[in-house]
DNA sequence: ACCATTAAGTAAATCGATTAAGAACCTACA
DNA sequence: TGTAGGTTCTTAATCGATTTACTTAATGGT
């Protein structure tokens, strides 16, 4: 046989003179042959330029891949910006590394699991896809899937106590019995449009985080004995900043101008600190700001922010040594308040 | 026959009673059979559940994967923590994800590309890897390759003239010849510890990024008629903040104490700001700093920072964009000189 | 009515591996 | 000597598709 300009598994064992079996257990089951022939055929692969068995067919043979897909909530584009996710991701990243797994990131955009599905081991799905459509193939179709800040009711998910920890943050900010309050929500509504939200009685039972949140929020408001006006809640579509100066400035200059907002994300909360500063507004005098995540820029800003924190990196961490150890359960993530001057 | 948990072409074809090529043409090739019975195959399969031919077989027998693999300079984690990469990567991977290509992230930590070289089409390789292996298997390996800020002398490549770019922003800094000057640099020697530099010389042949920022220097330097002394070059191996802070210190309470710093990005550049202000000397008149990149930090920060921008998220759709083309070229793009009070 | 085309569909080789089952040989123990 | 057991290696089926070459039937022109 001449030389191909690529080898493969049968071109070699020919070359070598023994089986496709023999070959291939040289690189996958040690206990399979003699150590002298085992040493003689790896040495005469490194020396022919084969580098081992075909990844593509192995894994089609086999089923398994080393491939897990990170399910995003949103384009790749939002993911590397909202400075919580780049944490997660850092953390999922960090321990399917240590472990020889190759990370896929697939857009949230995409509406159709059935693209990737064939060729990864399973996802990690980084908050409740808008698309409805997703979720369902998740549960249908996925060989193994981690769930973080959502819930299928398969396998594991990993979950911040959103609504105790929403409590726990506005029942801070609330003092009296006469604050004006507004809420600048996360994706509240089932449409894309920054809008105010009107009907909340329709979300005590919605499972997204902005749900969560929400309800934590309404406790902490009615135990403080406060009525919540039914046009104090705004609808934020995606985590932008644009969106959140736009939404701020809205609810600051709306009638009675709040003085306690709460803020579903720190990126909001630090978009409507500006705004309130640009107004002339001091914090927390006038307008007591909080927000939720404790990402970096909000401990430094002036003045510091108070907020929920939670460890986004660690969370990466649990989701990915969940999904890796395959084990089914429900893993709850600490949170801290980290009281700053903004409220 | 029965019913099979999850179907494949194979006994999809059997229980329509029609051949295997069939129903692959049914999905593949429209033309290769009648209207009428590739209508009837997709609906029965639709109704059946068969989603299509699995795609880790497709891609096994077609040689083509539909996924890119990103070499990252560093692991995932440093890439989502760097502005700069982020948006290089946002650009990529919109244009990928618009063309149904999914993105892979392959870590610089990895020393082996044969782990991912066999179902991947190919590689879109930011920055020189540190891992001279992975520069070699990239030649050698690689169906298909676009590097980014450097060249392996095959396929394409996108580039912008750091020299040029490190000339000018060097040039606009320097204003009389007994400024005194100091180099914040990126990782120029091949070691990874924070340390001075002595040997410039040796670094005029070099081809990373940081040799060629570092010529633009020299030759500005040379140019006003200043001498850089033997040790006034430090070597930043990563792009952290702390490594920033800790090499901007030692620059700033060096001897003697420069009034110029030109570093090598952005992220460098502010961390020296910070620790300028902190030591109490202002900005530009005890000491002038320039940067490079243009992240959106240091235009938001007291006092603005002089800097280079390049367009990353552009040049990453330009990479992914050369990427599916399959052309063979090398594409250099803009720069501007973005002009703050730094300096 | 005859032959040449074209259309529709099928059989079988192939992509590059893994692995169950079995063959050939050797050792050892009663 | 016969048989049980253990190594070492091979044969052949299989993973789930694509695609070339071929068969068969239908169409059309003269």
């Amino acid at each position: 046989m001449t030389k191909p300009k690529s080898w493969t598994l049968k071109s070699i064992a020919q070359e070598l003179g023994v089986s496709n079996a023999t070959v291939s257990n040289a690189f996958n089951r040690p206990d399979q042959l003699s150590k002298a022939r085992r040493e003689e055929i790896l040495a005469a692969c490194k020396k022919l330029g084969y580098f081992g068995p075909n990844k593509a067919a192995q894994s089609l043979r086999r089923g398994t891949f080393n491939i897990v897909a990170l399910v995003l909530p949103d384009s790749v584009e939002y993911m590397v910006s909202d400075p919580v996710a780049s944490s997660f991701m850092r953390g999922v990243s960090a321990v399917l590394e240590k472990n020889g797994i190759n990370l896929l990131l697939f857009s949230g955009n995409n509406d159709n699991l059935n693209s990737v599905v064939d060729f990864v081991d399973g996802f990690i799905c980084y908050g409740r896809p808008r698309n409805k459509q997703l979720v369902e193939q998740l549960k249908q179709v996925a060989k193994h899937v981690v769930t973080v800040d959502f819930n299928i009711g398969r396998d594991a998910s990993v979950n911040v106590n959103n609504q105790q920890a929403s409590f726990d943050i506005a029942k801070h900010a609330l003092h009296k019995n006469d604050d004006r309050v507004a809420i600048l929500g996360l994706r509240l509504l089932d449409n894309d449009v920054l809008c105010r939200v009107y009907e909340h009685h329709e979300f005590e039972a919605g499972q997204s985080i902005a749900h969560q949140r929400l309800r934590g929020y309404h406790q902490a408001i009615s135990d403080a004995g406060i009525t919540l006006g039914d046009d104090r809640t705004w609808n934020i579509p995606e985590s932008s900043e644009r969106f959140a100066s736009i939404a701020a400035k809205e609810a600051l200059s709306s009638t009675p101008r709040p003085n306690v907002l709460l803020c579903m994300s720190d990126l909001i909360a630090l978009a409507a600190m500006r705004e309130a500063l640009k107004m002339g507004l001091s914090i927390p005098e006038d307008v007591r700001i909080v927000g939720f995540d404790g990402i970096d820029e909000g401990q430094r800003f002036v003045p510091k922010l108070t907020t929920v924190h939670q460890n986004s990196e660690e969370k990466g961490r649990i989701a990915a040594t969940l999904f890796l150890s395959k084990e089914q359960q429900t893993a709850e993530i600490d949170y801290q308040l980290q009281l700053g001057q903004s409220s």
